[in-house]
DNA sequence: CTGAAAGCGCTTACAG
DNA sequence: CTGAAAGCGCTTACAG
């Protein structure tokens, strides 16, 4: 690997001259110039970031500390982040948690052993300690979290989860729904404990049918959603409709209903939430909740940087949150419940 | 944030004391060990990577160097790559390509920058300039890719891609299908070109109809599928089976049939390629060809692993290649032709 | 424009 | 175990 003071030799000036044309200083005249981003561009050389980091003290990394990436909508984020972090050549070093918490501990470690200029994390938020998330925020450095890290002032994204919860809740009740099953996320997630305060409380103002038991398994993969919707299909009397934490468990509960013998939206209705690319070409297509997943990302990757700006910069950072409202797709999987359930 | 030296003297030692209880050198009294590791558990210290790296020659990044990661099927192989990465301590540095050439090379440059250890890439392979690959090899940076690079010794992962088109061709032959259409890939991906050429061959030797208007728009995304599968659904006499460039383009397909009134598999036949998860919750279930992306991930990452232990230890590096063979999973998106085509 | 100097936080090698 | 020294490839500040 070439240094600096290669590529200074092999154009014939000063390394402080190369240091000046890589950082447009004005003074180089735009005879060296040329000829220094010549030598530059045969070698394909670049500065090493992590020598310029180490004196100048940001390394223009971001970790990306996620659950994982295999949810389309985690996939989007990602990409939404990317767009904003490019151009302003910062990069991503992606961590996934798998949504455990000794990974959560884990990806904050290696994110502090690059010396990340900021993050954006996925933290688990419910139920569990949270004091390497205090660490942070006191060593005052940027952190966006998705979603509200209870007690800790970080800037967040917000979602109206209560209230689509609701929104869903309100449509099927409408179409005639009086039992209505309910597939919670992950128990140290924030928006599945939102998401089930929302569903509880529209389930008692709407006067349904609450059966515990209409409160299924947790988690956020395809596999959670088939067990989780396999029980409750199970059931002695079984929920003519089902809510599904997001896309891949309503996928699960799909296959669920498949294997069961029930027919979608004949036998159950069924809700998602994210509106993933695909949620339209379900069998049948799925009504859900649209989030702007790639705005969200977006949100948070300018979020940091203006954070790490006004740390650089020596201005207080004043946390921020802001709120993204769901909307509600309607596709085939819900209809209205059909008279003699099960029966046929 | 703390260094080295703040440990040394918080903990009442020297600095290469610090040093070895870090590197688990023998001569640490299990005392000292102790005293040192309280400190650094204490403050949440890891040594900086980026000044470590500077003068131990190592980042342990790996840069990972995509098209993007919104298809399932690339979040799959991110996933299989982290999957052997972390246990081993290194780390991904995540760059997508959106499938552009001038994104590509300022990936590279980015991977440059950060000194990564090695790479993983999915690149532009056909008809494109691949100088910038040569510079890889030249400068023995270790390298995998996905897909053979034409006249570059990379080591790289194989896939049986005409293989798997001619047994799709054939099971469609054999299902009574005479005209099939063909939705090809980015025309700059190798494994579009070797799934075309499986195809053409196939149609020959099955004596098959051939219609060049049957090989539609390459593509990706399921964006490219729709407007793909539209114009060959318009033709004057439309073929009755159709094989996608992969799930996502095929989900393309299923919105076009749907707009078109075609229904699958009674009008249309659909085959895509990868079996992302979700392909067995369309509507109808998708007939595809499995790929084993999380073990494709993680036979990559044990490569460019592998490369940067030979590198490393002076040993000459010897270049592999692994093939990869899909496998057809039939589903409900394919039947037999119907007798009158399209004429109810 | 040049040139020399200091320093970022580590690793490496070595004398005690 | 300690301690001092050199050096990785940059940035920063400054005298000429």
């Amino acid at each position: 690997m070439l240094t600096m003071n290669d590529i200074a030799e092999l154009s014939g000036c000063a390394r402080s001259t190369v240091y000046a044309v890589l950082n447009h200083k004005s003074w180089v005249s735009e005879n060296t110039r040329k000829k220094v981003q010549k030598v530059i561009a045969e070698h394909q050389w670049t500065p090493d970031r992590m020598a310029a980091g180490l004196v100048g003290g940001s390394t223009n990394l971001i970790a990306l500390i996620l659950k994982d990436v295999l949810n389309p909508f985690n996939s989007q984020i990602v990409e939404g982040i990317n767009s904003v972090l490019r151009p302003l050549d910062y990069n991503a070093l992606l961590l996934s948690t798998m949504d455990e918490h000794s990974r959560e501990l884990e990806a904050l470690k290696v994110a502090r052993s690059y010396r990340v200029d900021g993050m954006i994390i996925t933290p688990q938020q419910v139920g569990v300690d949270l004091s390497h998330l205090w660490k942070i925020k006191e060593a005052g450095e940027p952190c966006i979290t998705f979603g509200c890290s209870p007690g800790i002032d970080f800037s967040y994204l917000d979602l109206d989860e209560g209230a689509s919860t609701v929104r869903i809740v309100g449509y099927l009740s409408e179409l005639g729904h009086r039992r209505i099953g309910f597939l919670k996320g992950p128990d140290t997630s924030l928006s599945a404990k939102q998401r089930e305060d929302g569903f509880r409380e529209a389930v008692m103002m709407k006067q349904l049918e609450y059966r515990p038991e209409y409160s299924g398994k947790g988690g956020a993969t395809l596999k959670d959603g088939f067990e989780g919707a396999k029980k409750l299909f199970s059931l002695e009397v079984p929920p003519t409709a089902l809510i599904c934490y997001n896309d891949l468990v309503a996928a699960g509960a799909y296959r669920a209903a498949e294997e069961s013998g029930l027919s979608i939206p004949g036998d159950v209705s069924i809700v998602g939430f994210d509106d993933i690319e695909l949620a339209s070409v379900f069998g049948p297509p799925l009504t859900t909740v649209r989030q702007p997943c790639f705005e969200m990302g977006q949100w948070m990757a300018r979020q940091v940087i203006a954070e790490i700006d006004k740390k650089r910069s020596g201005e207080p950072v004043v946390t921020e949150s802001k709120q993204f409202i769901g909307e509600l797709i309607i596709r085939e999987s819900t209809a209205p419940p059909r008279g003699k359930k099960y029966e046929n």
